[in-house]
DNA sequence: GATGTCATCGTAAACGTTTACGGCCTTGTT
DNA sequence: AACAAGGCCGTAAACGTTTACGATGACATC
């Protein structure tokens, strides 16, 4: 079903249907409408080889996520909840969204350079993001358009939008520190993520605040996973002088730690005071009820999408935002897991 | 960095570069060098576009899944795995896999029948299959190669790979029975998904088997999510007879299911035998142990992507399974959510 | 030396679009 | 009546590939 095939059909050059469906002025509105009807009864739409050939452009759009289960940074219902936010500004405008994963084998690297030099998409949005992310070095040289959900020290102005770590860290800890704790410990993800350096930094920024002498023994790094939660909290009851309370850097770390602590015939909450990261499906239903962090991610999938429709010539003016630096506001949702200490 | 410049760059016809890169026979290997150290050094990929034109082929997979976080989840890193299972394979034959995410607010039948007119894909993988599926027909008139994950009733002879669901409904009545429960309840998926008829049919006919009447009063369907496991539990407790036994389609339910029971004050287990699906990352730390069943999802995403290459005449010689429908065996992981009746 | 074979390469068409350009016809203006 | 303006449309080039076909030259065979 091509345009030649159409144009055949309807006894009109191939260049005016083409005008014709591309909504261009110069065409009789009459032979428009005849068009139209054709395309619509022979089911025609555009090979997009050809109009990405000639245009230099997809309406396309990837996001890119990583798949590696042991070291995931989210799960599925994270970025899917971030899709549909992202899909519904990107519908408004004909773009399709394309998810890109990068095999747990795969340099992500290497996946962002091959998805660039085979032009699949106009724009990216990068997920996963480094502390310096050669990715974003690579983007901004080949000058293609795009975002990341995380910030980075790589590549100075581009846009970004990033949970409020920093904001989440500081009120957990005084939120602790109101309670009579005075040994907090950090579970941490791994370095590499950036995200593990600025949550820990703050962590470190607030104890200082509150007087509160910094202690590497209970800052503990390792994969935001059930089972990492479990291991973290193993480790911390080892300690000859364990903490009486935990910030977590990841809801999934409250489960498994939830369990070790039961394990040992401890009670999270009177035993060890918790306070996760986000409030998720699957921390939902713990007890004592975690305290945790709000947001919506759908409505960060849309701030994402206007982000990058405002760094791409041919929307920038549809979106004026310019560079978009965004800390995403967190709202606290307390819960049972954090009680003062001695209470209970 | 078009294939023009590379040629006059090595004083060499676009033809005989074309060649060499695609390693055609009639091309001197020692200029086959040249070209191909120039093409890395100028960081030369051939132009997806240009290249699908002519030959009509995208070297690229779609996955669609659907992004409806409220009503469906698979475990939060279900996909992931798959996808991962699926690259090993892909990755071989240089073949890209884009995931098509169908937002909530679209209609699957609509985004399936767009991502083929665009002429994304070579090939397609379908989820979350409905038991009468009209894009599997759809596929099947336009001569789309493209496998489904869940059988349906549509379009017959087409490939599938599904989980065990009959076996696991099966033996999950048969272990119960064995305790000596004869009040069993199921807490199964909405309708439209196949996996729905399929499992409840199954459990009708396990129960029958063992002589047991079938009250469709404790068999509940609803949203495959922890809050639907929590709703489901609710709503057998109400009954003037509850169940003594449960089997979960889904084995985030349990997650509510659990939290549900020990609200009321009873222990899962003791007072309602449990028996989930799969065994998963988030129900791995469940007390007592969820009573489920094992699957590598990796392979799942390995055969899946086999099966598809199997359809697709380009690989079809390469993978002479032709149509695979294939029932994926499941191994039970025993736990202690199930104990026979009357014990503890 | 004529002929045939083979390796290697260049030429040009084709894939399906979009779009710059020019041409025709109608309409309006003087 | 002559001319200008503008609406509408056809023509053809261009995007970056791949590939069928033919050309060239080297070499061997008789």
């Amino acid at each position: 079903m091509s345009i030649k095939a159409l144009a055949q059909q309807l006894n009109i050059s191939i260049g005016t249907v083409s005008r014709a469906l591309n909504g261009r002025a110069d065409v009789n509105p009459e032979t428009r409408k005849r068009v139209l009807a054709a395309a619509e009864a022979m089911g025609y739409v555009a090979n997009q080889s050809g109009r990405s050939l000639r245009q230099g452009t997809t309406n396309v759009i990837g996001f890119t996520i990583e798949t590696n289960v042991e070291t995931k940074t989210q799960g599925d219902t994270f970025f899917m909840s971030v899709f549909d936010g992202v899909q519904t500004v990107f519908a408004r405008h004909k773009l399709d969204l394309v998810v890109l994963p990068c095999a747990s084998e795969d340099d992500p690297f290497d996946h962002v350079r091959r998805v660039v030099s085979r032009q699949f998409a106009d724009g990216l949005i990068l997920s996963a993001t480094q502390r310096t992310d050669p990715r974003i070095d690579f983007l901004i040289e080949r000058g293609i358009p795009f975002v990341t959900l995380g910030r980075s020290l790589s590549g100075g102005e581009h846009s970004w939008i990033d949970m409020d770590f920093e904001g989440i860290a500081a009120r957990s800890v005084a939120r602790l520190v109101a309670g009579g704790h005075r040994r907090i410990a950090l579970a941490n993800t791994e370095r590499g993520i950036n995200l593990s350096y600025i949550f820990e930094e703050s962590y470190r920024a607030a104890l200082a605040s509150h007087g509160i002498a910094y202690d590497p023994d209970i800052v503990i790094r390792g994969e935001i996973t059930e089972l990492g939660g479990y291991r973290v909290c193993d480790r911390l009851l080892a300690l000859p002088e364990p903490p009486t309370a935990v910030v977590l850097v990841n809801e999934n770390l409250a489960i498994g730690f939830y369990r070790r602590l039961l394990d040992a015939g401890l009670t999270p909450g009177r035993d060890m005071a918790i306070i996760g990261l986000r409030q998720s499906p699957q921390a939902r239903f713990l007890s004592p009820a975690l305290t945790c962090y709000r947001l919506s991610l759908h409505d960060v999938g849309v701030e994402l999408a206007q982000s990058l429709l405002a760094t791409m010539p041919a929307y920038k003016d549809q979106y004026p935002l310019g560079v978009v630096q965004k800390i995403w506001p967190m709202e606290l949702v307390p819960g049972e897991s954090d009680p003062p200490l001695g209470a209970g």
